[in-house]
DNA sequence: TCTCGGTTTGTTTTT
DNA sequence: CAAACCGAGA
């Protein structure tokens, strides 16, 4: 068995284990993802049938990064032509869930016509829902729509009691929790006509399938094994849907690490890491990696010291035999345009060095705090990819396109007809809503529009209508793209860069057999970036790597830059002073940390210019180090200062034109 | 009833 | 500094 050569002693108890329950804590950087690989390699070289094995992971990348690497050990092991695109079910448990649903819809009583909605969509409903309950208008202001989707999403993937969560959670909603739940009810009743399901429902429908002895019995036999990535990122339903599955835990792995927690906020819970041990009878084996093959010992020293203070502990201590003489960097920083010219200059040193931009990552909390890097790095021609922030969801045109194709495979879908239908010059809110309460209560929506007649003082009726008529796929995409044109050169200055967005969303969409499958898939799995924003560059090109720290997890580079290291951005002092919500805020700075291999520098800048004031305003507070990082642990850390003030710096230096010498000296200048 | 312009508000992290 | 909201004019 050559190919359990390369695993140390206790990876390979996890890859040989057998069909009992099986918990593998695995620890950042202890090859986690080989390890997993490597069982699920071995389960098809002793004969597993690969569509037989249920392989859930956290996102669409990590399945498909796991996939990769099953296909390269096996065929390594089974020789070339061992397909392991034979590993039908891989993916995330939101997209499994939809494909079952799909599946099993007529026997459920779902229209296997459904649509989903993402975050924004649900938003919007549940604002439609506020609206008609009057609650907008209440003299004391009603929560926000995103905040009441958020205690919506809370109760169910939590499955707390509404007062629970509101007094836990969402304190200052508390006084509304008769008219919330009147809401909820009503959003829920609104879905249900309008035949869409939300991210949470794909959970929560499985979840009740499962409750009905003979389809758990029906699903649970559909695989032989189980398998689930990232397990301290799941919440109560979902662990509820394994135990289903598999109640006797037989064939049933999960992989996890407890300090790496970072989605308590979408109600995910620790406790089933915890308690998945004792769940069976006996209990469920537990294996445990701690050697850390990613970083040098110095930068896994500091992460443990950041860690070790953690109020709850589970995982031991990673140590590493890479040995280095580099501490970590904290580096002391005026403020944050210091910052952004001090990291583009190291990023360029770095590159001198040998090191290619796509080797580097610069990691922060939330999206917006990248804003000021990303001006210095246009300034700078270095080119970057940014995840996690601004999606291309999100952006106007595309929700445009996506509302059409949306209503088209589901005309009850009241989010995405209120959108399209504003499209039209001189149909607004009041219209719109009148229409399509009219076609609702049709049995043949669509039939319903067509016949309609056109709308007083509205033009290019008739052209929606007829673009709305079911075609062959993916031309009729094109014909959608085609009819949007007008409208985009009217309604968007920019309608350039837009136009592109759309050519780039038909070129994917064109990959997929049918619209449902595209649609689906789109919301499950949205494309990263858009091109709209400046400086995107080729994908064979090398870039620089901009990442929220959610977005980051499971990845490393050589070396790591962290923004804003400084109380009230890690943590966020949006975090209301709850001790749980702390805590993981400290997670999230560990993991950050440990994404490094080879350098890791955390930049605190000391002064921030507050955003809210009159043009060249000179507002700003002082900021601190973070709390996570006392000062007894700065042994740990190489402490310097760098100021911009006495750098001579040299007008927006090309990339590939760089004094390293002259920018080095700079740096402690 | 629609649109536009001014005002207010609130602001993570993601499937 | 956006996006949501509100009110006046068309």
């Amino acid at each position: 068995m050559g190919y359990l050569q390369n695993l140390n002693a206790a990876q390979r108890q996890a890859v040989e284990h057998g069909m009992d329950p099986l918990l593998i804590i695995a620890g950042a950087g202890s090859g986690k993802t080989n390890t997993l690989a490597h069982r699920v390699a071995h389960l098809l070289k002793q004969g597993a049938d690969p569509r037989r094995i249920l392989l859930m992971t956290f996102s669409r990348r990590a399945a498909a990064e796991l996939t990769r690497q099953v296909s390269r050990i096996t065929e390594s092991v089974m020789g070339s032509g061992y397909a392991a695109e034979a590993l039908t079910w891989a993916g995330t448990f939101h997209g499994i869930g939809a494909r079952i649903l799909r599946d099993l819809a007529l026997q459920i009583g779902l229209n296997p016509e459904f649509t989903i909605h993402d975050r924004e969509d649900s938003a919007d409903l549940m604002n439609l829902c506020r609206h008609e309950l009057g609650f907008s208008k209440a003299q004391t202001r009603f929560p926000a729509k995103g905040t009441c989707l958020a205690i919506y999403s809370r109760v169910v993937n939590s499955g707390a009691p509404l007062s629970e969560v509101l007094t836990d959670h969402f304190p200052w909603c508390a006084m509304w929790e008769g008219e919330l739940k009147r809401l909820f009810g009503a959003y829920v009743a609104a879905k249900q006509t309008q035949n869409v399901l939300d991210y949470d429902d794909l959970l929560l429908a499985w979840a009740q399938v499962m409750e009905d002895p003979g389809f758990a019995a029906h699903l649970g036999a559909l695989w032989d094994h189980v398998l689930i990535d990232e397990y301290q990122d799941t919440n109560r339903m979902q662990a509820r849907i394994l135990l289903a599955l598999k109640p006797e835990g037989r064939g049933l792995t999960v992989v996890g690490d407890d300090a790496q927690s970072i989605y308590a906020f979408r109600a995910a819970t620790v406790r089933n890491i915890l308690d998945f041990p004792a769940t069976f009878t006996p209990p469920a084996c537990v294996v445990t990696l701690e050697r850390n093959y990613r970083s040098t010992q110095p930068i896994l020293t500091a992460a443990n010291a950041v860690i070790a203070r953690a109020s709850e502990r589970f995982t031991k201590d990673l140590w590493s035999d890479r040995a280095s003489t580099e501490k970590p960097r904290l580096v002391n920083l005026p403020d944050e345009a210091g910052q952004a010219r001090f990291i583009a200059n190291q990023v360029l040193v770095n590159r001198e060095g040998g090191m290619t931009l796509k080797q580097q990552a610069v990691l922060f909390r939330t999206s917006s705090h990248s804003g000021q890097l990303e001006i210095e790095l246009t300034r700078r021609n270095i080119p970057f990819v940014k995840f996690g922030g601004l999606k291309f969801l999100e952006a106007a045109h595309v929700k445009d396109l996506l509302a059409l194709l949306r209503f088209a495979q589901n005309p009850r879908d009241r989010v995405a007809g209120f959108r399209l239908l504003q499209l039209l010059p001189g149909l607004g809110a009041a219209t719109a809503a009148k229409l399509l309460d009219r076609i609702a209560a049709s049995p043949d929506p669509l039939a319903a529009l067509t016949q309609m007649p056109p709308p007083a003082k509205v033009t290019g009726w008739e052209d929606l209508v007829s673009v709305l008529q079911p075609g062959t796929w993916p031309e009729a995409l094109g014909r959608a793209r085609l009819w949007y044109e007008p409208h985009l050169d009217r309604i968007h200055e920019d309608a350039e860069f837009r136009r592109a967005d759309l050519l780039q969303l038909e070129q994917i969409a064109s990959a997929y057999p049918t619209r449902e499958k595209f649609l689906t898939d789109v919301t499950l799995d949205p494309p990263e970036a858009t091109s709209a924003e400046a400086g995107v560059p080729l994908k064979d090109e090398d870039y620089l790597i901009l990442s929220t720290i959610h977005s980051a997890k499971g990845q490393e580079w050589k070396a790591v830059f962290v923004l804003n290291v400084v109380d009230g951005c890690i943590p966020s002092d949006l975090g209301t002073g709850q001790t749980a919500d702390l805590e993981e805020e400290r997670r999230l700075l560990y993991v950050a940390m440990t994404r490094a291999k080879d350098q890791l520098t955390l930049g605190v800048p000391l002064r921030f210019y507050v955003t809210q004031q009159a043009k060249r305003g000179d507002r700003h507070l002082l900021a601190a180090r973070t709390r996570f990082i006392t000062s007894d642990m700065l042994e740990h850390f190489d402490v310097t200062r760098w100021s911009p003030r006495h750098a001579t710096e040299a007008a927006a230096p090309a990339l590939g034109r760089v004094d390293i010498r002259a920018s080095m000296r700079d740096m402690w200048g």
